[in-house]
DNA sequence: AATGAATGAGTTTTCATTCAT
DNA sequence: TATGAATGAAAACTCATTCAT
């Protein structure tokens, strides 16, 4: 049989796979590190035979990557559509901050996968093959921001000479910051709203101002 | 016999750990993930049996754990101790920059090592437990940031509404932006150059714009 | 998959699990003591593979105390049932001195067993608690001397105030006698006979002496 | 150095070797099995270092056979110097009951060292080795049973055609059987009274009856 | 196509024994 | 003589993968 890559569309996945995708979903959001998963665990939890997973994939690595690859393009494919309906630079930031602090379970798995992305194990650089799209320098994430930062650019909304990267970075490496606070767990809600509140508007001063002035 | 805790002083390190030390840290540098690690893989490349691995150490998670720690808490001390030596947050933001674009084999480990710290396995738990020194909320890398926010805002160099918060998770933010960039590992000389400067600039912008004022 | 508990019917014992007992049974026969298997050992002279074992039991000692406490559990069952065919305390109190002196592979096992019945390593422990059925106090081999002793007082064969504990424990003291002679290996047969016909003849008079009066 | 062999005397023995047994019957009164001792175990217990123990021994099983010949031993010439003392079996027969159940450590390490006597492992057959003394077809607990039943036999208080084997098992059946219940821990009382009487009151019925009548 | 029993290579861990000090 | 750090063989146990049903 032809294997899963994990590329496929939500509508051409088998109902076994789609089982599959769902149970390691279930176990990244309850905090277990992909490391420590097992292929019976998985396979238990859809309630599936073991043997089925093989059928569609190669190997306990190719299931998780395949996983996460398809689970990161849903959220990130929502998003996108999400982010494409405003049309401004200044709103789009604002609506990143919220998501990430808002969707608790979205985030918790996006903070995973993304911590994925930058693994140096197997299933680590199985996933980046994967994500890497067409011959592209950059896996799926970066790729969001630096098609808001060039939009934004387009619309004249930021200055030409800040670079697309540099505004795909910077953009990431605060939400990052505000992700990381979240994931200390031990934060107190008035620092969270006060942290948020600063990267926010730092950001939107920094990338925004020219417009603003 | 008394079993290591990974907060040894360098002086007081028995031989014997210092070649495991070393045989992990080896192998970060190689690029290999600490989960697929094994004991027979750590002693042999120490050149030591492996049951010696054990009179020091309880578990093999306890063995990769402290080596983190000592190893993560030997940068974090040598790169405190140079940012103390500098007499104002802009030149010590400068130096932050050029520290993680210049030294290759330090920087690559300081990522690896907080890829741990917010890592989900019962290592990464590990880590953190360790780290968390004195009861603190934070783990020792954010608290060098505070420390030096902390210090500029005594000096007067920042508002102090900005927070060390902020002004920690800020800096953080910037430098695994360029961290992330440098682990793509298929980066453009110039593009960094680009990247590296903005983001300085940037993050002088924000932080000292009113002393500059 | 289900575990094994060590108290299922022989016709509904996996055949994997029958090669097990059979290998512990072998080396039981062949004298070594039950501390001293190992699992490789064991799923070695049963001829399948060491996971294998673990699909049927959760560890090396759960799969010796089930075998144990099956193997004696069989021996007890047949002779229970041996025993139930008698009208007389006399006739199996001849019974089960023959019984010890001639079935050379069985006394042998039960002797062993006997022996982990009183064991204080782990193993022993385990055997007690499968083989104390329905919350009574004591183990298997002990209520089919009780449950002999409480038949022959209700038949009126020996007097009440006996007790039954005093009648069980005087017969499988005698037969433990009997035993410990056998296990020496270096005995006379002429001494044997005159052992196995006094100690018979002792307890016949102790017990039976006041029917035959 | 010349190596002990556990049949050296009390006054002879080096301090270190003293510790040694010393550290092995505590652990025995601790009811942990013989099989389970380790020599880091009984040489950190015993205060001395791993290496000391091979001065004096060969190898583990040599430190744990001797150490329970030598404490075996010293049971039991007490035990025969008050048996001695006495000059009747019917004394010596209470005498031994009483011990059996008024004793509760030194009857536990008696028990235990039975149970070692007739154990498979390799260590019960050093054990029995070492306790065969001069050429003798027994080991020692056994002769001491014999000695008496010859003693009474000498002094006309049983019947000669008894022979000492048979009394000798007789009496080490009934003590086994009331050490047996002893064992079991849950015992009450009231029982354990009523069964020692009449286990008692029934060997000598056996036993001394003829000279009583 | 789907299953899950069976496998055994590979991992962690223990501990008897040695030997340099 | 006494020590205990160092060793590595051997044990328990796990789990990805296969394959007969």
């Amino acid at each position: 049989m032809a294997k899963i890559t994990g590329l496929e569309k939500p509508e051409e996945l088998p109902e076994k796979v789609r089982a599959i995708y769902d149970s390691v979903l279930q176990a990244v959001e309850e905090g277990r590190d992909l490391s420590e998963l097992t292929v019976s665990g998985i396979t238990g939890r859809a309630g599936i035979g073991k043997g089925t997973a093989y059928d569609y994939f190669d190997s306990k690595e190719e299931i998780i990557a395949c996983a996460v690859v398809f689970l990161m393009n849903q959220i990130l494919t929502k998003l996108e559509a999400q982010l494409a309906a405003m049309d401004s630079l200044e709103r789009q930031i604002d609506f990143l901050f919220d998501w990430v602090t808002g969707n608790f379970r979205e985030r918790k798995c996006f903070y995973r996968f993304l911590h994925l992305l930058t693994d140096s194990a197997y299933i680590g650089q199985l996933i980046r093959q994967k994500t890497v799209e067409g011959g592209g320098r950059e896996t799926r994430p970066m790729t969001l921001f630096r098609d808001i930062a060039q939009a934004a650019a387009d619309r004249g909304e930021i200055p030409a000479e800040f670079g697309t990267d540099y505004v795909a970075y910077t953009i990431c490496a605060r939400l990052i910051a505000l992700i990381s606070y979240l994931h200390m767990e031990s934060y107190r809600e008035e620092e969270l709203a006060d942290l948020h509140r600063k990267l926010a508007q730092g950001l939107q001063r920094e990338l925004c101002a020219g417009r603003r002035a």
